[in-house]
DNA sequence: ATGCCGGAGGCCCGATCATGCCCGATTGAG
DNA sequence: CTCAATCGGGCATGATCGGGCCTCCGGCAT
């Protein structure tokens, strides 16, 4: 097992079970202490992880390790059936848009590596995670960074979504409805997510089931502004069948 | 079988199984470890994979950085020590710029966390770092991602940096030297240094002393431009002394 | 035909890297 | 305050790296 490999793990599991400490690293990976003690130096020199005596615990995560809070809510099988799913949307080239959110983030993670795309996106785990992805050419967009989704908003990702055309859009929401329509709990955040939407051919949105039905304060956009809705089998055939008729495809997976 | 095929296949191989290793690989194409060692080069360099000891890993499947991670090689300490000299530069509050670069990704690193400033950067592992420090408002800077740099560069950084007036500019160089001024091998990236450079009221140069008198293809200023240049102690009293007649104040950690 | 040329691959050797081992210094739990 | 656990610097070692140099071979112009 190569050193960046043994680090990757490592960071990996301390993300996972929030805690690592040094001799039960060194026994998993049948090495000695010292070995992980130079691990754990580099990924704290790389800011991944604070050192602590006997160990280290995970900091400024950047990517998309479901998080405490998260996992318990789980939807973590089902949004990664639907990541999977709308892989069969990307166009072989061409230029997409990726909005923020985990379910996005899952999708961005399972792009193949011998992709070729434009990606662009305001999301900041998705940008780190595409960034060295050798067939994406990523385009990064800027503004103000919200902490809680670490995604950009405000002027800056607005004008710069308002001077580009891309062929698909992947949006997440955290609420959908044929009545109320795409919504978000944060106004900043719904600006641009509408933006997106301007700025896309064709709109795929990824939800799952758990958000239909739901509503949150700031709405962006309507069902019908989607051109294709994948979401998990929890959505009720009829209610799938009223979407339809409002003339967005749906896919339950 | 020619090298391009054996590459191909090589790259194949990595992205099958993850990794791969020198020596096998030379058994199984029947060439010597050293020609291996120059298709896995290639491929590096073209981005295709990740170069680690003893083998490779396909570009796009760790999701940190390796080269952030650098381990005690390449100045390790003295940047570290630049780094924690530069803190002292910040100001309580107000607005600062980071660049891109790995001593002022340390530097980012180091930021306490009872700061509470305005953060501006185009670098992304560092707006992903700084993404969940509470006291801090980042601002990102999009653009088109360099890959080996992870930093937007192009059009929109460029206007970003247009629009905006910071106190402090924290800038890395690739080589900086009184004759040959501040450089850097990309000139997408160098165009960027300078925007940067033009928005911050004062100018702080974080650079190890092995930067200087390098000079590279692109040049973004010169070091009259710089307020206060951070190095270390391996800058020659006579080279201080000659950078600070030309009115950059010059600090050695 | 012949000789030049350039790229690919092999060979060699000093430099570098990853890891293990040792030991004095430091830390933190009781 | 004490002491065992932990840390980290120094050193050793074997594997790996990479640059310089050589050979082979196919293309090409003379």
């Amino acid at each position: 097992m190569y050193a960046p490999e043994r680090q990757q793990e490592i960071l990996r599991l301390a993300r996972d079970g929030g805690r690592v400490d040094v001799l039960s690293l060194a026994e998993e990976f049948q090495v000695t202490a010292e070995t992980i003690r130079r691990d754990l130096k580099a990924l704290d020199r790389a800011g991944l992880v604070r050192r602590v005596h006997g160990g280290a615990i995970p900091a400024g995560r950047l990517d998309f390790e479901p998080d405490l809070a998260e996992r318990e809510s789980t939807a973590a099988d089902e949004k990664d059936r639907v990541a999977k799913a709308a892989l069969a949307e990307l166009p072989t080239e061409g230029t997409v848009i990726l909005d923020a959110g985990t379910t996005v983030a899952r999708f961005a993670a399972a792009l193949p590596l011998e992709a070729s795309l434009t990606v662009v996106t305001h999301s900041l785990p998705i940008a780190a995670r595409l960034a060295d992805h050798p067939g994406i050419q990523l385009h990064l967009v800027g503004g103000r960074v919200r902490h809680r989704t670490r995604a950009a908003v405000d002027a800056w990702a607005l004008r710069a979504y308002g001077e580009i055309r891309a062929d698909v859009l992947f949006v997440a929401a955290n609420g959908f409805s044929a009545e109320h329509g795409l919504t978000t709990p944060d106004l900043a955040e719904a600006a641009v997510k509408r933006a997106a939407v301007a700025a896309a051919r064709r709109v795929v949105l990824l939800a799952d089931s758990s958000k239909h039905g739901q509503e949150h304060f700031a709405r962006f956009g309507d069902l019908g502004d989607v051109d294709l809705l994948i979401t998990d089998s929890g959505l009720s055939p009829e209610d799938a069948t009223a979407i339809e008729r409002g003339g967005t495809e749906v896919l339950c997976v």
